[in-house]
DNA sequence: CTGAAAGCGCTAACAC
DNA sequence: GTGTTAGCGCTTTCAG
């Protein structure tokens, strides 16, 4: 292994080990059959001239990819990069890759970056979102690889999805707030363009009005939320409304926030206000109150999507439809 | 835009509208000259069939790729999705896509991934670590490709780098936790394989050995601080060592655990307890007591690393040291 | 303004 | 076990 000068190729490396071309690529990709000895001189060809493959050339040649696009809304909530690490670690094992694009939960940024990765060639493809833009869904449909939506279970997917049903979610956070008698209901989130928290918020909202009980939602945010969100939402809220017994927040970093405004202005939770997130956070689960919330299953379900995808990869049969279920983690916050 | 039956190709294109692959190619990078009548046409076609480019066929042309490759060592760490965000965003106005791989802070799992990747001949190249293996190191180094090193300011970086002084960092905050008359110190974290954060531990005990202090730092993590480490591992130095009057977190979430302990176990702070953070996440600013610590310019960084990048391969003339600087928090923790 | 020929670096399919 | 030929889908170069 010494200093390479200029870029090697696999002729460089057959004229320097004095085989053929196709013999160092059958040494390269471990395939076909190569002596002992050959191989040999050529792997130390190799490492002298520093060769490096090239897999623009091999990809284009065999029309397999060892990418996979994924595409996630964000990578500032550790929703998205958790379920993105089950993915990678799954695709990891099988000498996949993991390529990553990020929509900042935008449709139309969506659908560029589909065809920008698309025009590598994947050889799978992962988005997740629900909604996508008409050409988005036709490039997808019809690009002939294995595709898998997650985090949702739409009505009508691609072709594979991996996720949760929010609304049952949604319904059952709300229905676990009402036996535990709060009464006078507030929310606090971002629904705009998240259309899981919009889905579940709804779902909370007609669980309430089931049992008779209105809720409180006034402006909700223009961004993501954080902790300043969440606090200042709760603030503005209780402004508003400062009878309220009971906050739902649109996601765990939000509501981490709400109580953080709690514990700072001395409102006492859950006895004076119930807080409650949504996804499950580690984050959430070691405050001084653990949180009251949905856990839901973002590693397995990137472990899931991914497998799925080298399954269909190998055309092994596969159930194209996983529900990764939820669980209710009741907190010490509601 | 109608159903694509099966990959379309240039030739493709070409037939239905009746002109060579050549002009296609030239509507396709809107270089060259072609007729508005013909690109009109073109355009049609491509829509009619579908068509996305390959550019796995056209970078192998050229020998030019918009991918750059960026590793990280965490995608659980906000420090490094903020980085990457910034690089992400630069990128992309350029027509440029980072391509994401994770090292978990390991320098074997960094080699692999260099290679992997660098078979994608990607146009740049971003790495976080200061400490490579000498294959890895070598291989960057040859690449003839603009690399950066990032979050870190080597003595021999490879080409450029971009990041902060870690061991002036450590100093500072030690130096202003001694004016806050703080003497008996503790430090919990994980140093063994976040070399910046080993850097900081030795400036921070450096420091405070020069004011004639010791700093009590029991059994370390074994894994990446989250709040549940920060949480029992200040839990455990209190154990082992009850006089603390202030304690050095390796990072901002591992501070928050300790503050979390801290909320709920009636340990006042800063007042029994100071805590000294390091990043300067948002997330530490927004709890009951502002968090001190150390704010580190992430998006920035991100965004520099691009632009060098960005700029080498316009052969435009770059800085290739770029230090970010910091900014000491003086919060409500210590 | 448009097209034809050659080739990017690799591999499939077949020969030897 | 190893080499030869053809070609993946695009772009470069040079004609016209």
């Amino acid at each position: 292994m010494t200093k390479i000068r200029k870029r090697r190729t696999l002729k460089d490396v057959a004229e320097a080990a004095n085989v053929s071309e196709m013999t160092v690529s059958r040494v390269l990709r471990k395939s076909g059959t190569v002596s002992a000895g050959t191989r040999k001189t050529v792997l130390a060809a190799i490492d002298r001239l520093g060769y490096v493959e090239n897999r623009m050339a091999g990809s284009l040649a065999t029309a397999r990819s060892n990418q996979v696009a994924v595409i996630i809304p964000s990578l500032s909530n550790h929703v998205f990069t958790e379920v993105l690490s089950g993915i990678s670690e799954m695709l990891d094992r099988e000498g996949y890759q993991a390529v990553v694009g990020v929509s900042d939960y935008s449709i139309a940024k969506e659908e560029e970056l589909v065809y920008s990765m698309m025009s590598w060639r994947p050889a799978g493809f992962v988005v997740s979102n629900v909604r996508h833009s008409p050409k988005t869904r036709n490039v997808l449909l019809n690009a002939d690889i294995p595709v898998v939506e997650i985090m949702n279970l739409p009505e009508d997917p691609i072709e594979m999805c991996v996720g949760l049903n929010h609304t049952e979610a949604g319904r059952a956070l709300a229905a676990y707030m009402v036996t535990k008698k709060y009464r006078r209901f507030g929310y606090v989130g971002w629904n705009e363009s998240d259309y899981a928290a919009a889905i579940r918020f709804q779902a909370i909202k007609a669980e309430l009005e089931r049992h008779g009980f209105g809720i409180f939602a006034p402006d909700l945010f223009n961004r993501p939320p954080n902790l300043a969100s969440g606090k200042s939402g709760l603030i503005r809220l209780l402004e508003q409304a400062p009878d309220r017994d009971a906050v739902f927040f649109s996601n765990d970093t939000a509501a981490t926030g709400g109580l953080m405004h709690c514990l700072q202005a001395g409102i006492s939770v859950p006895d004076r206000l119930a807080i409650a997130g949504f996804s499950g956070l580690e984050s959430g689960q070691n405050l001084p109150k653990r949180l009251t919330t949905i856990l839901t299953n973002r590693y397995e379900t990137g472990r899931r999507a991914a497998r799925n995808i080298l399954q269909q990869l190998s055309n092994t049969p596969v159930r194209l439809r996983w529900d990764m279920g939820f669980e209710l983690i009741e907190g010490e916050t509601g």
